[in-house]
Parts: C-alpha cells; sequence; structure tokens
DNA sequence: CCCGATCCAGAAAGCGCTTTCCATCACTCG
DNA sequence: CGAGTGATGGAAAGCGCTTTCTGGATCGGG
C-alpha cells in the first residue's frame, strides 16, 4: 500500500541500500546520487516505516513518559516542556514522539506501561510523580530501570527519589528542592507572627509528602524545639487533589484545634482548603493565611493569590528532555537538584490580633 | 540481548508459530500446548518486540493525540480523559499508547506530527483544537486524513469542524455545542440587564473563535437586532491565553468605550480579563461582570468564581477514544455533536445602577 | 472399516529497513 | 605503469514477529 524504500530504490535507480544511506546519513554518498534519491523520495511521497526501522536498529524514537494524571497542572507543564524539547529547538522536522502514560501512581501501572515501553525499544523513559515508598514496588522498579538501560534506553526520574542502579547506567535523576521550599515557606509563616499552623499533608508514603513536610517541620523546630510537636495535631494526610484539601479542612475546622494559617500539599489542595474555609465564613488572609506549592500558574488567580513555592517544572522538563535523548551528559553522581523559590502573595499575612479559634 | 520469541519456543518445545498463535489468540491451540507456552513467557520473562510486531501486523497499538498545548488545562483533561479510555476500563493491562504531540496550533506542526504517525502506521489519530481555517492546509490536512484513513488508521476529529473524506473512511468528528454555550451565556448575561457586552474573542480564522463569537452575536441579535453591531467597538480578538485577555482588556479600558460586561474566548483568558479589571480599580462583579468559557477546574476557585460555559472534555476524550479504538462503531453521519452548559456562578451580576464608564 | 472433515502445529515466506561485507572505479604514489 | 588507496554503491543477511500454506492425527458417518 504504501511506498517502500525500495520502491524508491527502483525509482533513483539505485540500490535500497543507498536509499537508506542517504536518509540516514554518516556514510559517503556521491552528490548527485544523492539528489536522485531525494527527488525519489520527494515524488513518491515517500514516508519511512518506523517500525520497520526500530526492529533494524533495535531501537526506537519513542519516549516515554509516565504521570500520575495529565489533565493535572503539575505534570502537564513537565510532560509539555518535556514534548517540546525532544528535539533540538528550532529548525528542523520533529522526529521524537512522547508516549504519555497515566498511572495515577498505582505501582501496578507503572510497571504495565514500563512493559510496555520496554517492547517497543523505547529510546528513552521519563519517570515523574512521587514515588510511592513502598519496598517492593522500589526493589521490582529498580530491576525494570537497570534492565532498560543496560538494554540502551535512557531513563531519567524527574521529580521522584534516584534508584539505586550500576553507576555506568544512563540512568539521571532531576529533584526538586522541596524540602528547602517547604521550609522557607513556614518560615514566612513563622515570620509574620503565625504558631499554630495547620499542614494538609500530601498522601503518606510518598517521597514528595515526606520531603514537604520534613522541611516544613523543620523551620518549625529551628524557631522552637517544641513546635512541630505542638502542631501535629494540626498535620492531617490527605491527597493532593482539591477535594482532598477541602475535607480536609472541614475535619480541621470540625475538631476546633485553633489555627492560624493552614499550609496544603500543593496548590491544587490549598484551592479546596480556601474553599472550605470561606465556606466557614473565615477570610482569607484576615483570618487565616492559606499557602500552596508549585506555583501553578491559577494561583495568581485564585482568591486571594496564593502565597507558594515555585517549582520550576518547566525547567525540569526540558532537562529531562535533554537527558532521555543524550544531548546532555549525565550530570557526575547522575543527580541535579532544581531550586525552587518563596512566591509571597496575598493568601498570607500576620494573624489576627485577637487569638480566634476559627 | 532480550528474550525472543523463538527463544520461547524453543523453551516450550514448539514452533515460533505456536508461541504467536497463544499470545495473540485467534487460533485453536491445545490445552496443555498453550500451558507450555505460557511458562515458558513466564519463566523467561519475554516482552515481545512491538517493532516487530507493528512490522509484521502493519500497524501498531500506537494512538497519536495532537493538543495544541497539553500543559493547557483544556488540553490536558481531553488528553487525560483520552488516554484513560485507550484500553477498556477494568482488568487487563494496558496496550494501547498514546502519543501526546504539541503543535501550538501551528499548520506546520499538525502536518509534521501526522507524517510521524504515518510512519508509525499508528492504529489511530486524534486531532484536537480549533483548526486553522487556512484552506490550503485545509487542503493539506484532508488529502493526510483520507491517506491514513485508507491505510487504516482511524482518524477522529475532536473540538474541531469536520473534514470532507469519503464517507467509507474510518474518520468521526466530535464537535462541542459552542455556538449553544455561547449563545446562552450572552442570553444570562443580556437577561441580567447588560447591553455594553465587550467580547475578547480567540484568535482570528480558528473555529472555536468562530463559532463562540457566532452564538454570541446570534443572542445578541435576538435581543436587538442593532446590538451586535452597537458592540463591535467591543470586540476585539485576542488569544486564548491569560496575557491575552489581560493585554485586550488593558486596550478597552484604553480606548474608553464603556461596557458593564467582558466575556472571554475562554477561562484561562478570562482571568486575564478579570486581573487587568482589578488592576484597573474595577470591582467584579459589581462593576462589570467577566465571564470564561470551557469550565476548566480552576475557574470555580477565581476571584469571583466564574460564570461559564461547561465543555465536555473528560467525555469528549473518552469517546473519542472508543471512536479512535474502534470499540464504538462510527455514528451515522460520522460527526457528533456535545452539548454545553452554562454555568452561573459569582463573576456575573446585573450592572451598576449608574451606568459608569470604566 | 474406509474416507472426508476437523484439529493442531510446524515450515517458511515475508513485513520494510539497516548494516556488514564486498566489488568497483578512479586516482595517486613510487 | 602497476599496486595501493579512498570513495561509492550493491548484495544479502538479518531484526523478531505474523500468517498463509501444509500436513499429520484424530474422529465421526456411511
Amino acid at each position: 500500500m504504501a511506498v517502500t524504500l525500495a520502491e524508491v530504490a527502483v525509482r533513483a535507480g539505485v540500490s535500497p541500500a543507498t536509499v537508506s544511506r542517504v536518509l540516514n546519513g554518516g556514510y559517503p554518498v556521491a552528490g548527485d546520487t544523492r539528489t536522485r534519491v531525494e527527488r525519489a523520495v520527494e515524488e513518491l511521497g515517500y514516508i519511512a516505516n518506523a517500525s520497520a526501522r526500530a526492529l533494524a536498529a533495535a531501537t526506537s524514537d519513542l519516549v516515554g513518559i509516565l504521570v500520575h494524571d495529565i489533565a493535572d497542572g503539575y505534570f502537564g507543564i513537565l510532560a509539555g516542556s518535556l514534548q517540546g524539547a525532544l528535539d533540538p529547538a528550532g529548525g528542523g522536522e520533529p522526529r521524537r514522539l512522547a508516549v504519555v502514560c497515566n498511572t495515577q501512581g498505582a505501582p501496578a501501572a507503572e510497571t504495565a506501561y514500563l512493559t510496555l515501553l520496554e517492547g517497543q525499544r523505547a529510546g528513552g523513559v521519563v519517570l515523574t510523580g512521587a514515588a510511592a515508598e513502598d519496598p517492593e514496588h522500589t526493589a521490582a522498579l529498580t530491576l525494570r530501570v537497570a534492565r532498560m538501560a543496560a538494554a540502551g534506553t535512557r531513563v531519567v526520574l524527574c521529580g521522584r527519589p534516584p534508584v539505586p542502579v550500576p553507576e555506568a547506567l544512563p540512568v539521571a535523576t532531576v529533584v526538586f528542592d522541596d524540602r528547602g521550599g517547604a521550609f522557607r515557606l513556614a518560615e514566612h509563616l513563622l515570620t509574620l507572627g503565625h504558631r499554630r499552623i495547620a499542614y494538609i499533608a500530601g498522601p503518606p508514603g510518598r517521597s514528595t509528602t515526606r520531603e514537604r513536610l520534613a522541611g516544613h517541620r523543620e523551620a518549625l523546630r529551628r524557631h522552637d524545639p517544641a513546635l512541630p510537636e505542638a502542631c501535629d495535631a494540626l498535620t492531617v494526610h490527605a491527597g493532593f487533589e482539591r477535594s482532598a484539601g477541602y475535607d480536609a479542612t472541614r475535619e480541621l475546622l470540625r475538631r476546633g484545634e485553633p489555627f492560624t494559617a493552614v499550609a496544603a500539599a500543593n496548590d491544587t489542595a490549598a484551592a479546596g482548603v480556601a474553599a472550605a474555609l470561606r465556606e466557614a465564613g473565615l477570610r482569607i488572609p484576615e483570618d487565616v493565611s492559606v499557602t500552596g506549592f508549585d506555583d501553578l500558574p491559577f494561583s495568581q488567580d485564585t482568591a486571594p493569590a496564593l502565597t507558594t513555592v515555585r517549582v520550576p517544572l518547566r525547567e525540569a522538563g526540558a532537562l529531562a528532555a535533554q537527558l532521555v535523548t543524550g544531548r546532555r551528559p549525565l550530570p557526575p553522581g547522575g543527580i541535579t537538584t532544581l531550586p525552587t523559590e518563596l512566591m509571597v502573595r496575598a493568601s498570607t499575612a500576620p494573624p489576627p490580633p485577637a487569638r480566634r479559634t476559627p
């Protein structure tokens, strides 16, 4: 049906080998021969069969990216920037294709998609999202990653902890300074005068959850060694979704423990927090300050604009693209930490003078 | 390097053909033979080479989806739901892989990615986003779509106008009732008492832009035949991004034409509109009402919550998945229109009594 | 009890491309 | 002026899987 390389060869009056060489370069081909082949390709509208090429070359132009949910801004930005940077910028047709896999953070889905990608002999794979800190899954994952890397697939872990694979394998890790960001965010709250700070943590057993919580508590401790424990009753584990923030806040309100600020695990949950607070008749930031994390685009348009921590997702995506395509060499040690930045906006203010119980 | 089907065959003591048949079904294989093969597959950790399979079968498990920008909520939701519905729900490993391509709406990028997908012998392709209404590109696209469809690739156009291909080809179209939604949205504004309604349209030459504007103007006309023209001076074409809404609003404000409401082409632009308005000291909705379009998740968390039109993106993605995988037969005529729904929230209210010039 | 129908499984021919390994050919050097 | 040399292009062997095409058993009906 479709035009094949052999037909192009016939038309150009050369052998298939020559056509292949013209198309792929890396081999001397005389000027006029090349021209004849190119004209034949043009005239026939030849489009190379990627499967055949991948089979013969034992590697494909596919790059897999595992995300929790591509509809989530965090992953959307990461994946978008990744996809855009897969091929060298400026001029030239794209060549590499991004395969997006929603795992919802489920280990089983992660494994299943890795199998699929391994079957595709993907040129690279990027794993994003907070890894489930399940020893069994981690072990299985390490094996998979090592096997794929050994087979020539470049692997990049982005926003999740590195896996222990042999040094020589092409595996890189890009992480965010979540801990530092959370630390500065808590510091900001403390400086404003807050002491009873509620914390809506992410789902338990996730590296991101742990890092952010650790940074937060570290700041509290630095301020007053007894503070982390004092705030324990105000810490709840929820999810990264809006509804999780909403529900957790209602729960907090129900308990009756007084607080003057709520730090959410991320911006999305913070939106839910704010909604629950407003519903309860509390003003932000006059009665309660609210903070998020990630600095997703919408956080500047919430009511009020959200104080948060900027996570360089765009940069991370572009970096991951360079690493996964091999355009950038692996950093020594294989791991790159990207800085985060405190973004102070309108949702935080000093606590109310009379310490009301919300 | 990797385990091949032949090795599995040797281990199971059968021929490669039999292993293939066990793996793919559709051919009778005796019970014990099947068991032996399955055990061999298990023991060897065999993962089929997808390229080889695609080459032999002349079709791959890849489904391409072209979007303007996957980081944009509109496309993120569409693509996410699409990806999630590629494989039949409930149980079973995933099989199909979604290839996401950001085109930024550029015809050249669209063509380039279609070429890549054609080379991959993709099982299906979903084109989303407002199509550029460029006759030349439309013609080229029609050819491409027809050729891919003729080669067995299922094509679904989602949220963009159908292309004229022969009836028999597997090409489906899923569109939103943008016009109806815009109509009802304008009606809502008119009912509140607004007459001087600014309209921040999307980029010119896009089907979505045209449909939404048409519905809007139709409602105005229905109310008062002279109204569309009266509002012409208040209509500006911008983009679908936040900054476009922001800039357009500043421009509107600068012109000095009085208005009591601003309808933006979509939610994202509406966020920019609201920001510009607030910066100018205008209150929403007391001084100016604002409306969006799409009902992206963040629109309930803006200040104030945005009146908008819900576009069933999730449903569309799932539907597109069924169509592109062939799990759902093409509807007669090939085109499905999905309804939109007016969502009245806090950003719209009656115009201020004294008609101030903002 | 023989024969066509029914099951299963193997042999082998590709699918379309890449990539050695060779064969030329035109020169250039001694 | 013959052999060595580099630049080109062709032949052919796969890459790993699917899918006819065949053929040997097994089975039921006449």
